[in-house]
DNA sequence: TCTAAATCCGATCGAGTCAGTAGGAAATTA
DNA sequence: TAATTTCCTACTGACTCGATCGGATTTAGA
C-alpha cells in the first residue's frame, strides 16, 4: 500500500475544509498555505474531489471550496477513491476478478480479505472523527496492538 | 493499495515451491510454465526472494529453488516485503515516521491502522494457509463481511 | 571431459505514473 | 473595470514497471 502524495494531500486538504465548515468557501491558496502544500499540485488533486462530488466550489472573488455533505458523513476510503481509484487492485483487476488456476486457486479469497480489511478502516472513519482525533473503537483497537507503532 | 504484477508472480512462485515441498529444487522455468508467468521476469523476482532468505537455491544441471524453511512457517507478509519493501508507506515514509501540523495532526494515527490492518490478514497468512485455502478464522470473517465480494 | 541445464548478473527497453510547474481562459465579486 | 479565483490544457523531469536479451558461472551426468 503506497500512500501517495496526492492522496496524503486531498485528505488534509479535506481535513481542513472539515475545519471551516459553515465558514464559506475556501480558497486553495489559503488550503495550500494551511498545511504546506504546493498550490499548484493541490489545485488538481482538488479538482479531483469535486468531480467525484465530494467538494462544491465557488469561482471569483471571494470563490473556493466547501465540503458537499457534513465532515462526519464524509468517510477517508471516498477520498481515497477520488484521487486514486479503488483502494486495492491486483495488476489492475478488482480482486475478485483475478482468477487462478492450480496452486494459486485460493488466491482470490486473500485479495478480497485485503480489501475487506482496507474498507473496516478507511470506510469507518469520517472526516469528523479523524480531525477530533476520535477513531472508531475497531480502529482504535488496531493501534493498541502491541507492536502496531514500530516496523516489522 | 496497488498489488503488481511482481508481488503476484513472487505469492505464485512460493505457492508452486510449497506444493513441491520436499520433492528436490523446482527450476524458474518449472515454476514459469506451472503458473503461465513470464520466465525471465520471474528470474528477477526469484533473486529477491532468494536475497530476503526465503528461498534457497542450488545452481547447475537439476539445479533450482526450494522454500527455505517450510510453508507453514512463512507468512504471506514475508513475500511481499522481499519483493515490494514494507506494507505501507505514504509519500515513501513509514507510517509512524510522517507528521503534521494543525487539523492533520491525527493523521498519523490513521495510517498507522492501515498498517496493522494489512498485517493481521497477511501477517497471519501462511502459505500452507493458502494452498490448502484454509483461511485464518480472522480472514475468513473478513470475506464473509455483507458486501466483501462486490465493488463500492 | 564434454554437454546440457540451471542460477546468476547487468544492461536495456518502452510505456506509463508521479510530483510539480506554467500559462491563460472564464467566472464572480466589489 | 479590477482583483480574485476556479478551471483547463499542456508540459516537464525523474522514476517505476513489466519484460527481454546476452552472457558468465556453476553443476550433474553421460
Amino acid at each position: 500500500m503506497d500512500i501517495s502524495a496526492r492522496t496524503d494531500y486531498a485528505v488534509r486538504a479535506m481535513l481542513a475544509l472539515a475545519a471551516a465548515e459553515g465558514e464559506g468557501p475556501v480558497s486553495v491558496d489559503a488550503l495550500a498555505r494551511a498545511q504546506g502544500l504546493p498550490g499548484k499540485f493541490l489545485e488538481a488533486v482538488v479538482a479531483d474531489l469535486r468531480v467525484a462530488g465530494l467538494v462544491q466550489s465557488r469561482r471569483g472573488a471571494h470563490g473556493g471550496y466547501a465540503l458537499a455533505r457534513p465532515a462526519a458523513e464524509i468517510v477517508v476510503g471516498e477520498v481515497f477513491r477520488a484521487v486514486s481509484g479503488p483502494l486495492a487492485e491486483v495488476r489492475g483487476l478488482r480482486p475478485q476478478d483475478t482468477s487462478y488456476t492450480g496452486v494459486a486457486e485460493h488466491l482470490p479469497a486473500l485479495w478480497v480479505a485485503v480489501r475487506s480489511s482496507l474498507r473496516d478502516v478507511l470506510d469507518r472513519t469520517t472526516l469528523a472523527d479523524l480531525l477530533a482525533g476520535d477513531l472508531p473503537a475497531h480502529v482504535r483497537d488496531l493501534l493498541e496492538q502491541p507492536e502496531a507503532w514500530v516496523n516489522r
